[in-house]
DNA sequence: GCCGTTTTCGGCCCGACTGTTTTCAGTCG
């Protein structure tokens, strides 16, 4: 049982606990819970041998521990059997459809008999829905069109994919009469690799104007509402964009609110309270019985100094670390695009890259970088024309003769060497030690057990000749999930074989993740974040692997490419 | 269900909007 597994239990009984209208802080407590364990960087096996044992963990009281206790040693909770025997599993789907929150999903449900989506359609359609108390045809309309939202809703949208359609909103929203600040606000944001919906917030007196222009954006599909300060609409893609309009001394406060995360403004708000004021959309206030006073508002500054806390970079408001971190002293410097010098994973034309090595080489060169590494496959990828010993020391010919051509940069000859099913390298050792850089990288065997998965990249570490291992749980986002392995295993081995992990930058991978790559932090692994080009425009992708890694709360100083090469050399022990 | 510099009970963030209501519950973020 994963730490994964068991947030994922906590999650579960959430929502039937929220279907049962059960007391809303209850709830909270066990989607609390789970979100504390997602974050967990160590196995919940080895906190409850800890000397704090489980209870150490905040949020996680005498009843959790004991159920996590339960769910560790017999892998299943008399609870949930209980919850699930009450109410099936297929209603839950309700609970996703907007619109529908857990009183009327109850109402729908325990009324109707509805235990589908299908079901419920059906009773939508046959108007059974308006007429129940509470519900009107309204109602029932919005019930309809929700569905279909929920069949796809599923998916969040990628960062990278999210930029595109804020920075062309953004585009569209220039120039109008009275507007005098726009920013994106929410997960966005944050950076978070995916997100839900976009927020909009803008500075004006009289949002009119704004608000027509915005219901004007081409994808616009449809409003979903509209009134005095918000409005919503769907575009065809399917994502939803809100609206804020605000006041010039509000709009530091309603960026610091739209921006979030959720528990990090329980947390301010929190805060605002045992010091008698409040914290909303609108400002800071002085709360002294009924009288309430406009201390704060117009700059996010302002807000947290208000509280006596520093301005948090948005990445890193998530509820996890970063009050702890502000009470210790300076935040951190998180690492930015400018700091990065070098690029260690890039594919050519020899294997299945789009570009050959000079230019991959020249449009590094563009972008500033120091030095990159050529990591082409090698030979089990067949898929991918690897390269076999033979080929690849030719290619490693081609670029010593680049690199006497060139000057502004240096080439490492590297690989991407696969891990063998059977565990092992792809290439014989007397080829991989002739490189500068080698890549070790799971490709096949994705759904062995974690045992195996495990003992072979253990034993790629090992290697004396292996310097990385990349994209270490091979999740790609929305696609395929993360395949089983002792993450912590790994770490520890990375630490001990002094090796470096990737921080894969394809906004499709990002890989490890923000909780991986601070976790790697306290192993003392240095992380490298890597394009992991195909083609010279894929070297562009470095922007997102920087948001992650700023998310994990790390600093230049955590990741090795932002060394100066010689620097870099030294770290790699030569 | 969790938690404690107003400690073991009584709190637990706050507001906009909608639809179904005659003053508010439900949902959402």
């Amino acid at each position: 049982m994963t730490n994964r597994d068991i947030a994922a239990i906590f999650d579960r009984i959430a929502d039937l606990l929220e279907f049962q209208s059960a007391n809303p802080f209850r709830v909270r407590a066990y989607r609390n819970g789970a979100r504390k364990i997602g974050d967990l960087n160590e196995p919940l096996s080895a906190t409850a041998e800890s000397d704090g044992g489980l209870t150490s963990i905040d949020g996680i009281g005498k009843d959790l521990a004991e159920k996590i206790a339960t769910l560790l040693k017999t892998g299943s909770l008399p609870m949930l059997d209980d919850l699930l025997a009450d109410i099936p599993a297929t209603v839950l789907a309700i609970l996703r459809v907007p619109g529908l929150g857990p009183k009327r999903a109850a109402i729908i449900h325990n009324e109707l008999g509805v235990n589908s989506l299908e079901e419920l359609r059906k009773a939508c359609e046959s108007q059974q829905v308006r007429d129940l108390k509470g519900f009107g045809t309204k109602t029932e309309q919005t019930i309809l069109k929700g569905i279909d939202i929920a069949a796809q809703a599923d998916v969040r949208t990628k960062w990278a994919k999210a930029d595109v359609v804020a920075q062309e909103l953004l585009k569209h929203m220039q120039g109008i009469a009275g507007v005098r600040r726009m920013q994106m606000a929410g997960s966005y944001r944050r950076g978070r690799e995916t997100v839900g919906d976009l927020d909009l917030l803008i500075d004006a007196d009289d949002g009119g104007a704004a608000m027509t222009r915005f219901g004007e954006f081409p994808s616009v599909k449809e409003v979903i509402v509209r009134g005095g300060t918000k409005m919503s609409v769907r575009l065809d893609s399917g994502l939803q964009v809100d609206l804020r309009v605000v006041p010039e001394r509000s709009f530091g406060a309603a960026l610091q609110y739209f921006t979030g995360s959720k528990d990090h403004n329980v947390e301010i708000r929190s805060r605002a309270k045992q010091r008698g004021m409040k914290v909303n959309e609108w400002g800071v206030f002085k709360v002294e019985g009924e009288e309430e006073t406009y201390l704060a508002g117009a700059t996010e500054e302002e807000i947290y100094a208000t509280l006596d806390l520093p301005w948090f970079p948005p990445e890193i408001r998530e509820a996890r670390r970063e009050f702890e971190l502000a009470e210790a002293g300076p935040l951190p410097k998180l690492i930015k695009l400018e700091d990065i010098r070098g690029d260690l994973h890039m594919h050519t034309n020899a294997s299945d890259g789009k570009a050959t090595l000079e230019e991959m080489a020249e449009a590094a060169i563009d972008r500033g970088l120091e030095y990159i590494a050529i990591t082409d496959h090698s030979q089990r990828v067949s898929m991918a024309n690897g390269l076999d010993g033979k080929r690849l020391l030719n290619q490693w010919k081609a670029v010593d003769k680049l690199n006497d051509q060139l000057a502004e940069i240096t080439l490492l000859k590297g690989i991407e060497c696969d891990i063998l099913e059977a565990g092992g390298m792809d290439l014989p050792d007397e080829v991989l030690a002739q490189a500068d850089w080698v890549i070790a990288s799971v490709h096949y065997g994705q759904n062995q057990p974690r045992e195996k998965i495990t003992e072979r990249i253990l034993g790629a570490l090992e290697n004396p000749y292996v310097d990385i291992v990349a994209h270490p749980t091979g999740r790609l986002i929305n696609r395929r999930e993360r395949y089983e392995v002792d993450i912590e295993a790994v770490f520890a081995a990375a630490a001990k074989h002094k090796k470096m992990l990737e921080l894969n930058a394809n906004p499709a991978r990002l890989d490890l993740d923000d909780v991986h790559c601070a976790a790697a932090k306290r192993h003392g692994v240095p992380i490298v974040i890597s394009t992991d080009a195909h083609h010279t425009g894929g070297l562009d992708v470095m922007r997102y692997g920087i948001l992650q890694a700023r998310r994990a709360g790390l600093t230049a100083n955590d990741v090795a490419n932002t060394r100066t090469f010689a620097k870099f050399k030294k770290l790699l022990g030569e």
